[in-house]
DNA sequence: ACTAGCCCCTGGGAGC
DNA sequence: TGCTCCCAGGGGCTAG
């Protein structure tokens, strides 16, 4: 699922390819995706003849930056992810830019945007969890959902110290806490795993817990592995592509999420699963020990 | 002010 | 084969 690294390889990819284009058109087939307006031809008319000035990212969203003090704003939460291509007509199907996409892929597609060059962009999005929403600039800036965001993981200012402070002030389980949005911006439940695994600590862990020296590898790793993967363009293990419809290369890194019941890449001992809030959580027993003070 | 739990969705896999 | 049930999950919301 989208996590930093895959938002930020589709901000890079349209920074390149959409920047300076203008809104033509933009249709759906399943409005209940764009939020903000809540009416999707309100949506349509405020959108249309609108340039992109700016794209960028904060956390998991995506940012348009529009002409008119316009900002909007794509949170691809699961399954959503952007498409570059166009629509073609003779076959009903996508064409991305590294060719026609599969018609099980096109019945995904429920939002399109038109550009004033022809070229289009398009949400896929199979479970529909996804939000589109349209704000005026300083309303979303101003806005609680925005503020509350925690600072960038991969942000030269985000100090050690800076990170120790953060964590520090809140309560409960590593796990729980690094995937927190208003601890740090930007982590979901892949690289959790993946970063406690590198870490060597377990995710049931509670913070109090944890001695300088796991702090400061937690903080290192976490560097490390959100920059390897923007660096290789993000994980496709579920839903998410580039937006050329090329899969992310996280792949090959990945050593516990969703590998349940296969050996750890570093001392052979079996995946195990647990629960953590909710959330499935994958580690190796052997490498992230934890014996809870009881 | 906190947090646990439900809800939004659909495809895929397990079980029968 | 084909049905039913369960699971995956970010974050908004509500009930306690």
């Amino acid at each position: 699922m989208p996590e930093l690294p895959e938002v930020e390889t589709t901000v890079r990819y349209l920074a390149k390819n959409v920047l300076g284009r203008t809104f033509f058109d933009v249709w759906t087939d399943w409005s209940k995706t764009i939020k903000i307006p809540k009416n999707f031809q309100q949506f349509k008319k405020e959108i249309k003849g609108r340039k992109i000035k700016k794209i960028w990212r904060r956390g998991k969203n995506i940012l348009f930056e529009l002409s008119g003090e316009k900002i909007l704003l794509i949170h691809q939460k699961l399954t959503g992810h952007l498409l570059f291509g166009k629509w073609t007509r003779e076959n009903n199907t996508w064409q991305a830019p590294l060719g026609p996409l599969s018609e099980r892929i096109n019945s995904y597609l429920h939002l399109i945007f038109t550009l004033d060059n022809g070229q289009m962009l398009a949400l896929s999005d199979v479970r529909k969890f996804a939000k589109v929403e349209l704000w005026d600039s300083k309303k979303l800036f101003d806005s609680q959902g925005f503020i509350k965001l925690g600072p960038e993981p991969l942000g030269k200012s985000f100090t050690f110290e800076k990170f120790r402070e953060v964590l520090t002030e809140k309560k409960g389980k590593i796990k729980q806490i690094l995937m927190n949005q208003e601890v740090i911006a930007g982590i979901g439940n892949i690289y959790s795993d993946e970063i406690l695994f590198r870490a060597k600590i377990h995710p049931l862990k509670n913070i109090s817990e944890l001695s300088e020296k796991e702090l400061k590898r937690v903080y290192q790793v976490m560097r490390k592995v959100l920059s390897l993967a923007v660096h290789l363009q993000g994980e496709s293990i579920s839903d998410y592509r580039v937006p050329t419809g090329k899969e992310g290369g996280f792949d090959k890194a990945r050593k516990v999420y969703r590998r349940t019941g296969e050996r750890c890449s570093r001392c052979g001992t079996i995946i195990k699963k647990i629960k953590v809030g909710g959330r499935a959580a994958h580690f190796c027993p052997r490498c992230q020990k934890y014996k809870p003070i009881s």
